[in-house]
DNA sequence: GCAACAATAGACAGAGCTGTCTTGTTTTTT
DNA sequence: AAAAAACAAGACAGCTCTGTCTATTGTTGC
């Protein structure tokens, strides 16, 4: 159970997640803990002193910043969604070509994801699992966080010109969770391949017709 | 929090989950107790003197049985992993029509399964969201069921004669996982005819080749 | 009938959990 | 320099958790 702060420091060139920013002030050393600690032992699993023996703060400063543990792992959800999707679409963005290169290098830069040592699968999809019924909050923070993947898709879709833009969308969507599920599974990042060709052929085949 | 039998009692009908079984001996009425608690409200959070009040037997009978908690889950998973494998397999089998077929109707089982009031989303997947690295015996339980569908969907890519079996069993795979959490997350049991389409575009795309 | 087993009921220990509170120190702002 | 905010350190209450233990009651096989 114990986990050094070491091999976390390691890998502080992961960008895509808020646990590797350095944090300055003690709320983000307590967001940065809560984030590691949630996301590679689950949010149940991690104590709130486990938090601050990591962090290196006070009981009081966590309690002065968050009125609870789950309005803690609220903040870390929407913190964790921000950061990500700023590195996700910030790499996209960079892409240059046609909308379907851009479309399908999401598959790319998932691979990139998949293959830090760091990865430990969506913290959303992990969220939902973890609560399911149980915490409405969480079940809305991952709903807004698809929506936002959706939305970006769609515009894709859009500018592809592809019959049925909603569908392509969420045809999208089901070839990311499912490589995000498999390489976490497997820590096999390729699964972002298959999953990339998978999303050629559905392109391929809506846009003959 | 609170969780009556009764809404849990109108869905007998599923069969693709151990908790949906009469128990009989104290040990099935734990284990469908905990089936059931561990899939809805998450392994951590689940108590074992919740799993005894709904189970409705003494402490010793269970620890008579498991020698902890984490073997308690452990058991919980296999079984699990069989009576849904079974089921699933079981449909697939009942299937007629040639391999393609087959090998489609996946997603025609998939949608029953999500279509289930009781849907919860993978044990597995969940189970593995949760620990991630803090359980190992948990992860190597998904990985052998995991292994178990590949097997299947293999055998049916070499009925298929597809050009590269394990890839179109890997794509199916990703499949599977991503409308298995897509339909977790919105309740909306129709991403696996989503998943269904692009399985459908994959084949055609190798097997025109 | 009797021995072996399975199950019940519940007290109990030891630990961990969340959250509150106090007291003092450091840092920032005005 | 003075006032205000942020933080550290840790005791504490109240609860829940896992797992053990004792004492007792059914149930089954021989």
């Amino acid at each position: 159970m114990e986990d050094s702060p070491q091999d976390f420091c390691s890998l502080q060139t992961s960008d895509w997640s808020f646990a590797a920013m350095e944090p300055k002030t003690a709320r983000d050393k307590i967001m940065t803990a809560a984030s590691h600690l949630f996301c590679n032992h689950g949010f149940a699993a991690t104590g709130i002193d486990t938090i601050l023996t990591r962090a290196g703060t006070a009981k009081a400063t966590l309690y002065h910043h968050f009125k609870s543990k789950e309005d803690l792992i609220a903040a870390v959800l929407e913190a964790e969604g921000n950061t990500w999707r700023n590195w996700f679409f910030g790499r996209l963005a960079a892409v240059e070509g046609p909308a379907r290169t851009r479309m399908l290098a999401v598959f790319d830069v998932l691979e990139d994801w998949f293959s830090d040592p760091g990865f430990y699968g969506c913290p959303f999809i992990n969220a939902v699992a973890e609560f399911d019924t149980g915490n409405d909050a969480v079940r809305k923070a991952a709903e807004k966080h698809k929506e936002h993947i959706l939305t970006w898709l769609k515009a894709q879709a859009i500018e592809l010109k592809v019959p049925d833009v909603t569908e392509t969308a969420r045809s999208f969507a089901v070839l990311l969770d499912g490589a995000i599920v498999a390489a976490q599974h497997t820590r096999d990042p390729s699964f972002a391949r298959t999953a990339k060709h998978m999303a050629e052929h559905h392109l391929d085949a809506v846009q003959k017709a």
